[in-house]
DNA sequence: ACGCGCGTTGCAAAATATGCAACGGAGCCC
DNA sequence: GGGCTCCGTTGCATATTTTGCAACGCGCGT
């Protein structure tokens, strides 16, 4: 365990919120100023952060250069994209496509509303596993005994008051998802916005991946929502048979 | 000078080129493989990077959304977005924003082109300073000495045959750029695409970043790219008022 | 001109990082 | 089914670095 590494990737971490002096970021941290600046300079060496004329440190572009690497990197991210976009343009509302990192579901990708609106996702940001239309349909996927255990190891932040608050009814909820082979954020992880989503699968049937459409109430009930169906079905199929998934209703054989 | 942070962040660097084992990794590095795991695991921990299910490492997601937070910092570039846009949309062309960051000129902000061309530039890496116009352009508005300190300073890299080679050229060139107000970029920097750019001002009318339309040699030759400077200059000037400059024919008193 | 604040430096001491040999598990081949 | 190989991992002793402190230098403001 690198003890400075950790350090540095939390100055990281600090500059996410603005640039900030050496003072500044001192305060804020459990070592001695000169230990910071060592820090910095070392990451300013490598281009993760800059300092501008006064003297503020700020996130360098060594962090768009390696993130925008790590997105082509994304194979599926790349081939979902252009279905994805066509998805944007015919609803109008904010597309996300999310899938599994590690035990973590992250928004890979997002295509911003027509309308001005604003919500939490963002590219790199964790899905709420609980709340997340994105998550519920991941989750829905895997074998029972890791659903439970997944479902028990959650941590149940009550984000609105219609959040699912305990394993029994998040179970349920995906008991529901599989069965219907779509998912619900009803509000559940911001209070004026609600989310359906649908799996994307690989040449074995898998869920790999899960696209999505998020639009505020006000602009759709939850009617209107289901009406968003069958153009995000359209779309995570034709994203699924890019991947080599076959529909079941169309083998032959 | 922290050592393991600095080849925490070469192996950043490494995964860059694509996802790798940690035995891939270990082979390509100076310290042992047991080194290498460990600076692994930290940057795993927070989400640098992530191991995915044959046990290969790819850079994670906490790079994308310190990379979107980091380009969202960057006032000028949120600022310049919908100029540019509406520049790229008129022209059908490749358009490029790109400023100093410390002692660099670094691409923040691209958009593509409408035909299917691919070119070397990207968010995050550095335009070369005796080739690519947008460098030329805030080249050419710095102080004399500093221009001559920085030209002197420079590796004439020769990317192609009219690359120039030396620093009484670029300082002639310079000269030019000063004077008439825009930059090319004549195949010095990629042998089939050449560049136009243009500066983009702050109230005081210094320039703080640069604007540039790229394009293949095939699609248009040296005149058909001087016939973008009228749009480009319409741009670039938006983006400079919007930043509170005022054009000199249009002070009051 | 002086005082203050911030970034930086040199050095001793505190603390960690490193490499090594060996282990465990998984996969493959016979 | 067993053995072998390969890869990721572990524990520990040693090598090496990291850290904090006091003081310094510079720039800015009064």
């Amino acid at each position: 365990m690198s003890q400075s590494l950790l350090r540095a990737l939390d100055l990281l971490g600090e500059l996410a919120a603005g640039p900030a002096t050496l003072d500044e970021l001192a305060s804020r941290a459990t070592v001695h100023k000169t230990t910071v600046m060592r820090l910095l300079h070392d990451l300013e060496e490598k281009r993760f952060v800059v300092r501008d004329e006064q003297q503020r440190y700020r996130l360098g572009r060594k962090l768009f250069e390696l993130s925008s690497l790590a997105l082509e990197q994304r194979d599926l991210r790349a081939l979902a994209r252009p279905h994805l976009q066509r998805l944007n343009e015919a609803t109008g509302h904010t597309v996300h496509l999310a899938a599994f990192e590690g035990p973590e579901v992250t928004y890979i990708d997002k295509l911003e509303s027509r309308h001005p609106v604003r919500m939490y996702s963002r590219i790199g940001l964790t899905a709420a596993l609980h709340a997340a239309a994105v998550a519920k349909v991941l989750l829905a996927d895997l074998p029972r005994e890791r659903r439970e255990a997944i479902a028990a190891s959650l941590e149940y932040t009550q984000f609105t008051a219609r959040t699912l608050t305990d394993s029994a009814a998040l179970l349920a909820e995906l008991e529901d998802v599989a069965r219907q082979g779509w998912a619900l954020d009803a509000s559940e992880h911001e209070e004026f916005v609600h989310c359906i989503a649908a799996p994307i699968r690989d040449e074995t049937g898998r869920v790999v991946a899960a696209a999505s459409c998020s639009v505020p109430v006000v602009l759709l009930d939850r009617a209107g929502l289901l009406g968003l169906l069958p153009e995000l079905i359209s779309c995570t199929h034709a994203i699924s048979e890019a991947l080599g998934w076959v529909r079941a209703d169309t083998k032959v054989g």
